[in-house]
DNA sequence: GCTGGACCTAAACGTATGTTTAAAACAAAC
DNA sequence: GTTTGTTTTAAACATACGTTTAGGTCCAGC
């Protein structure tokens, strides 16, 4: 058998690298030598690096869906019994959490690929997810949307990405923010205090009034 | 004096590559061919591409930030009568479509590079958009200080950048989300559309209660 | 102890990138 | 019309990348 640490030893380095840089960022090169393994042992194990790629997403996206939908499944309440918006996100987080064994590290990491995931340009990992991902990710939307029965589907759809992209975006700068707000406010901040911020500002909007259509203002119309 | 259409040109098709593409995954002689110049022309009038990439941003972020200044500065409002926060983002929507002429295309290109400035790596730009229009962001966040004022100061930061991510994530795959919308939803969703949908997203998440200490939850004590 | 298959290694391959060079083309000034 | 400075051009340069190859290493199974 493969020594059993090649493979996860690449798959250890490639996440945090990926995470770090971005995949076009990040060479083969790097990876291979901060792993401490030959340049070809990617391509052997792998076949290629878009193959990697998917890989490291598989290695904790694959626990963390198969978790959520069994949370979702076991736990069925309809109508007034249903899941709120603020419990359904925050099992979001409990999952990721879970599935992480409380590792932060891992956790953020996690976070800031997801991110990479929907803003860098990678059609086949975008087919990938989908194919392999997007039956949980509905299952999921169908509970959000007996959680806000009055808002009408298409707007939930956009809150829906508005609030992945509020958590996407501010976690895979995470570093970066964490940094401005112990220089700018003399703060230190922790991951679980930003996800703890992040749940109420996301379901606040999900919430938020839907504004009447004769409210449109003006400006909007040059658009 | 230099031909003045190979510059702008550049700037141009550079600007729809990057947005479109990001920069690591645009070459110099995509770039080139496209917009039907040399491939040493970038060299010669930019000297680099670290350098068009920052011209780029340059070029529609030093209007902008100074349209917004001027409003900022303009209609200084204090106590009760200061700017609401739908007012100060639709502010920013209405700068932003008034530097652009109205054009659609253009505005949506500006936002996926707004979006790009912070994803992708580039150090350079961090510190370049930092220095250059550091100053009109940090009075922006006065007045949405203003016009949240029970909210503490660090609180009123990340929810800063929730709805950053939420604005620049959304529109950043705004192309990915319009085809998304169109295949399942059967809609066609327009720019207009989308921005006037964040706006009450964003506002509701700004205003949102702050929850008790004594209310977090178990969960996040592993984080 | 030999064999076979899985794994690792070093080296090379082909291609793409950003950048530089030196000469040519051009346009305005005198 | 020549000169001067700017702009354009084609070619080359140096480097970095993902991938492939062919040989070597290792160890279980017979």
């Amino acid at each position: 058998m493969a020594n059993p640490n090649t493979i996860d030893r690449i798959l250890d380095v490639a996440e945090a690298l990926f995470a770090e840089k971005g995949f076009a960022e990040t060479s083969l090169r790097t990876i291979t030598s901060k792993a401490g393994v030959n340049l070809a042992a990617v391509n052997y194990h792998f076949g290629s690096k878009t193959q990697l790629i998917q890989a490291v997403f598989a290695r904790t996206l694959t626990p963390f869906c198969d978790a959520l939908e069994k949370r979702l499944i076991a736990n069925v309440r309809d109508g007034d019994d249903a899941f709120s918006v603020e419990e359904l996100f925050e099992m979001l987080v409990e999952t990721a959490v879970e599935v992480h064994g409380g590792d932060t590290g891992r956790f953020s990491t996690f976070m800031q690929l997801l991110g990479l995931a929907y803003t860098q340009v990678q059609n086949h990992l975008r087919t990938f997810l989908g194919e392999r991902y997007g039956t949980v990710f509905q299952r999921f939307v169908v509970h959000l949307k007996m959680a806000a029965p009055e808002l009408p589907p298409q707007e939930l759809f956009w809150r829906i990405h508005f609030s992945l992209g509020a958590a996407v975006f501010t976690l895979s700068s995470y570093d970066t923010l964490k940094d401005i707000m112990h220089n700018d406010y003399n703060m230190n901040i922790s991951l679980a205090g930003t996800v703890k911020r992040l749940v109420p500002f996301m379901s606040a909007g999900i919430r938020a009034e839907v504004p009447q259509k004769n409210g449109v203002r003006v400006v909007f119309a040059t658009l």
